[in-house]
DNA sequence: TTCGTATTTTTGCGCGCGTAAAATTTTTGT
DNA sequence: ACAAAAATTTTACGCGCGCAAAAATACGAA
């Protein structure tokens, strides 16, 4: 930088100035520092920047499972948007584990990054770790919420999904029983059984809940065994079954076909299967899934607009806000 | 560090030395800085190590899309090989795009990483800007191939899941068209074409190549959608469709069920499907997609070894390898 | 024109570490 | 037990830059 402030007939601290904020300095030093630049083509080392800077130009996003096409999905629209504020994204991921899940927050603390979007695990979560992590970091979390952790919360609301997904199964049919996985590693799942049961009674009918086992983040197999067991066993008390995510839902769907079950709305349908997430494969099951779909551009705009406003006010908001997002339903043929 | 070294009683120097090989240094001073190690918790910094380091500890993972669980999944196979190996891995996703990819390279080039594992997008790739990466970052270019570039490649044999596919569906029924994009994104879809008109010629058969419109990543709507004008047009010539791959299978099973098609092998099943790749998602369409594998294990694995051999070497290969592993056929209900 | 203020540029310093060469200690051979 | 060789530790220096304070310059009003 030395070398290139001379060639361009300046001080290094003035084109170091112009690398951080090319509008401040005077326009006349800019053009002489961007004509040198097209000649010499210089770029500043970014190690030595993140070094010496108080609050490095870093984003950490942090998701529980990228193979998840979910977590694919809003990590990307999280990605370009911290990207086109400025700031350099970290995508990391933590394949389901907790101690991955750790890991990559010892890992971002050595980012020095100025401030993280982390989607936490949930109950396999190590809250203490979390904790401390946020109180060193400004952080943001968003799609599943921890209580109290982290400066600002920005998710989806669950009542709004499962609300929508009952009062349409109701109206256009027999009230769904609900599908899920015993011990959800996602504290959604718990609001969506609340809101389940919540929503059957509003409309004067019977909940009923069928709770599979397995754990891990295999949530096709798991929706798969469980719904034969289900069927198996009789446990589908109604002909309608809303499951608690589109990953499950997969699972049954599979498991219907494989016993020769016809899902769908019309006459000659054994079995109407709805479910929440709007997965980008649920258009592509057969039938095709009628589910509540996250605003996975609003989740993603609100989450990283609120984190760099926690990042201006350096670090600190005045209050925890939680923000959620209502989901838009999408009805296909599956119910 | 200089504190820290302070107090378990030695040079900063030999502390470095230390962090860099816990090996290199006597077995009593080692002893010294680990009992000081818990007493402090003390961890050097990355920047600072970065910056001076002749070369990073970081390798670079592109790939070009990480929203296709077919990618999300090796390049996890692969970050999980990098750590264990004591690098830091950095996954970049080009997300389709020639821009993002080139500046993928660039944000690498920065890192100074000591390898990279590069999956090319293919056609749609900035090939003088990949040349000249290769030139200066010792590279292994992995799942499609580019000629000459990287130092090798590690793949997956085209040749062996056509062999394979076309192999079973001739054995077991009517010899298969074969269903692709007209201009596939990934230069492996043209050695499947290829290999599919060599094993057809073998067995005797005419080939039948149904090439669909449609650009971009979205390969499940694409082939929905051609599926729909190839059965309505009558281009399916015979009853059983090889798809060159899953996601594309994914799609057409969605057009097929949205005609009131039965696909599969038994009797009042109107076609059989298959296809390549063993996408994740596969094993749960209805049918269930009768496909070839990928050695996901011995690809990511043999990847990260090439890679490992070539930073050990300096970054030269005496000549580029290509390696290239067989398919497993995995028969499944729809052929 | 001149002075005062606001903006811009420069001076001086230090960040936390790697590394080559020098100094020291340990090991080996006799 | 002593010198030479090998292994280890220390000295000394620099990496490439951000940042605070000082100096210089630009701009507007009297």
């Amino acid at each position: 930088m030395e070398e290139f402030a001379a060639l361009s007939g300046l001080s290094r601290p003035t084109v170091s100035k112009y690398f951080n904020d090319p509008e401040s300095v005077r326009a006349t030093t800019r053009r002489k520092i961007e004509e040198a630049l097209e000649r010499f083509d210089y770029r500043p080392n970014i190690f030595a920047i993140n070094q010496n800077r108080r609050l490095t130009k870093n984003v950490g996003i942090v998701v529980p499972f990228l193979a998840d096409p979910f977590f694919a999905e809003i990590a990307r629209k999280i990605e370009a948007l911290c990207y086109e504020a400025g700031f350099r994204p970290f995508i990391m991921n933590s394949h389901g584990g907790r101690e991955q899940e750790s890991e990559n927050l010892d890992s971002l603390r050595a980012l020095k990054p100025a401030g993280v979007l982390l989607a936490p695990l949930g109950r396999a979560s190590d809250l203490g770790a979390i904790e401390r992590f946020c109180r060193d970091v400004p952080t943001v979390l968003f799609d599943s919420n921890l209580d109290g952790m982290g400066a600002a919360f920005v998710g989806s609301d669950n009542a709004s999904f499962v609300d929508q997904t009952v009062d349409y199964l109701c109206r256009s049919g027999e009230p769904p029983c609900f599908f899920e996985m015993r011990r959800p590693a996602n504290p959604n799942a718990n609001k969506r059984r609340h809101a389940y049961i919540a929503a059957m009674e509003r409309h004067g009918a019977a909940p009923h809940v069928v709770s599979i086992e397995g754990d891990g983040w295999a949530f096709e197999e798991i929706g798969r065994q469980g719904a034969h067991a289900a069927l198996s066993s009789g446990d589908f008390t109604t002909s309608t079954v809303l499951c608690s995510n589109d990953r499950l839902a997969i699972g049954v769907l599979a498991a219907c076909y494989e016993r020769g079950l016809r899902v769908g709305r019309g006459p000659g349908s054994a079995l109407r299967v709805a479910s929440h997430d709007d997965h980008p494969f649920s258009r592509f099951t057969c039938p095709a899934l009628t589910t509540a779909a996250h605003d996975y551009t609003s989740v993603a705009g609100y989450a990283v607009e609120t984190l760099l406003k926690l990042i201006e006010t350096g670090g600190q908001m005045p209050t925890r806000r939680e923000t959620l997002f209502p989901a838009n339903l999408v009805v296909r043929a599956s119910a």
